[in-house]
RNA sequence: UCCCCGAUAGCUCAAUGGUAGAGCGAGCGGCUGUUAACCGCUAGGUUCCAGGUUCGAGUCCUGGUCGGGGAGCCA
């Protein structure tokens, strides 16, 4: 007899002999002789309807007390369903009882609604229930996706370190990676400071926060790379957009301008939301229908829309002229507040927006300084629905101008030594963009909460499980 | 880190300062090719923690812990 998964049971022909495996989700006794059990294994959205009759040697004994989250193999024959709601169904002729629920009093994942706030409490019995079943489907499938793209295009995956010994991107604070014995560290010879030449780098050491600068020397060999990995943020954050540790997607190409780097972003977004919506069809649905109405439609109408290039100053003048009462005043010089993003993607153009050429004195040291000398070539790609989905430049590629850019904000040069040894030897011009991982997965998926958006969320005061 | 809100049964929530309740889930029974079924019965509580006010505190006050929303920062 054929092991299957659930999702090649639901569609295989009727007649056919199958083992399944999973988890229950409800059990519904009938007087008539038969127990239905609704199956799930994890391989798609939909369980399947089990059928289990009191000819069954434990009938009495154990398929009678099954409750929710216990573990059974089913042996039977898959058969045209008597009943409304589904093509087949498996009719058992032996079930196996592989792990009963202890005490199904006290279960924490009951069959019944359960609130997002508290399925993170029991984090390692979420995915069993639909939404979160749903979301790590989908987390997948783009994962999958976005490496699909990259593979297509001709790029190269790199590994970008975890460990990082440059405390000076400027992008957060950062999480100490350190062997010290935090009791008693070593001093230096003045007792005033921990002495870190004793650490195991032989100095100060820590969990990255962006595999960018990386990236960039094998985007200046490879010419189209990019790295997909974990990063870490110390900051003290509590909001429904934050992490601590989070996956970030950060594709590097030279020979490149920032429309290059627009037109490769909308190439990505456009590719993965297509892919999901073919390979995740019925997630997608679930999403659409529970989580945020209207979801699968908005993924379409990204699909199908030209992104628009606007410069910040042409979005500012736009922003002062649309007569709209913002809780923040918008001037050129200071940033775009959310609130300001969405009014133009979503009221201005109704359509993705791509702002381009930002101030200077807003943005990091790295990215490209426009000739007017007043803004640089960076880029935030906004969706409707959200806001900033991406946010990215073309970098720096002239030494001088990278150098006094570091002097201007501060920094110092010798920490930047081997970034700097990219401009002096075959320097190029080149871009990329930062791609959160689990805000595409809220985009794709309609959760309001980021926390909800990866397997097991670190935030502050949160790493349990 | 700042502002606001909250914490009562396994879960979701009620309860004017005066005997702690319901729905779901669970157990038992009934009924039915059922669809998060339906009907009945039963069990289930240190009302987040520590103080305080009061004849009396789930309720009011102070401090703490945890959670949620918003802000800042960003991806």
């Amino acid at each position: 007899m054929a092991s299957m998964r659930v999702k090649d049971a639901l569609a295989a022909d009727v007649g056919s002999a199958v083992t399944l495996k999973g988890w229950v989700r409800t059990r519904r006794d009938s007087k008539a002789g038969l127990s239905f059990i609704q199956l799930h294994d994890g391989s798609c959205f939909d369980p399947i309807q089990v059928v289990a009759k009191t000819d069954l040697s434990n009938y009495e004994a154990e398929v009678l007390h099954l409750t929710t989250g216990c573990a059974i193999e089913v042996d039977g024959e898959l058969v045209e369903s008597k009943g409304k709601g589904q093509r087949v169904e498996l009719l058992a002729s032996a079930l196996r009882v592989v792990g009963m629920v202890e005490d199904p009093d006290t279960y924490p994942a009951s069959a019944k609604r359960h609130s997002f706030e508290y399925l993170r409490e029991v984090a390692h019995l979420r995915p069993r229930t639909n939404t979160f079943g749903a979301m790590a489907r989908v987390r997948h499938r783009l994962a999958y996706a976005i490496h699909s793209y990259f593979e297509n295009n001709g790029f190269y995956w790199v590994h970008t370190p975890i460990i990082t010994t440059s405390d000076a991107e400027g992008a957060g604070h950062l999480f100490r990676v350190s062997t010290l014995d935090a009791m008693n560290p070593p001093l230096t010879e003045d007792k005033q400071n921990v002495d870190w030449h004793e650490d195991f780098f032989g100095k100060q050491s820590f969990l990255t926060v962006s595999g960018q600068l990386n990236v960039e020397t094998y985007c200046c060999a490879l010419s189209r790379v990019y790295t997909f990995g974990p990063t870490f943020r110390a900051e003290n954050s509590n909001t429904s957009r934050h992490l601590a540790e989070f996956w970030m997607i950060e594709p590097e190409i030279a020979f490149a301008d920032l429309a290059d780097n627009a037109k490769l972003a909308e190439g990505l977004l456009k590719y993965v939301f297509d892919d999901l919506l073919t390979h995740c069809a019925d997630d997608a649905a679930f999403f659409d229908q529970r989580i945020e109405k209207g979801l699968i439609d908005r993924l379409k109408h990204v699909i199908a829309s030209p992104f628009r290039t606007l410069p910040y100053t042409e979005a500012v003048e736009i922003l002062q002229k649309s007569g709209k009462k913002f809780e923040f005043p918008v001037e050129w010089g200071s940033d775009l507040q959310s609130e300001h993003e969405r009014y133009l993607t979503e009221e201005a153009f109704n359509q993705p927006v791509v702002v381009v050429d930002y101030p200077k004195d807003i943005k990091a040291f790295y990215m490209r300084m426009n000739d007017d000398q007043k803004t640089v070539a960076a880029m935030d790609v906004l969706v409707p629905g959200v806001g900033e989905l991406i946010g990215g430049s073309q970098r720096e590629e002239r030494l001088d101008v990278l150098d006094a850019r570091l002097d201007e904000m501060g920094l110092p040069k010798d920490e930047y030594g081997w970034y700097r040894d990219l401009r002096r030897y075959g320097t190029v011009p080149h871009a990329g963009f930062g791609l959160g991982f689990e805000r595409l997965v809220m985009y794709c998926t309609g959760l309001q909460n980021i926390r909800d958006a990866i397997p097991f969320p670190r935030a502050p005061g949160q790493a349990a499980f």
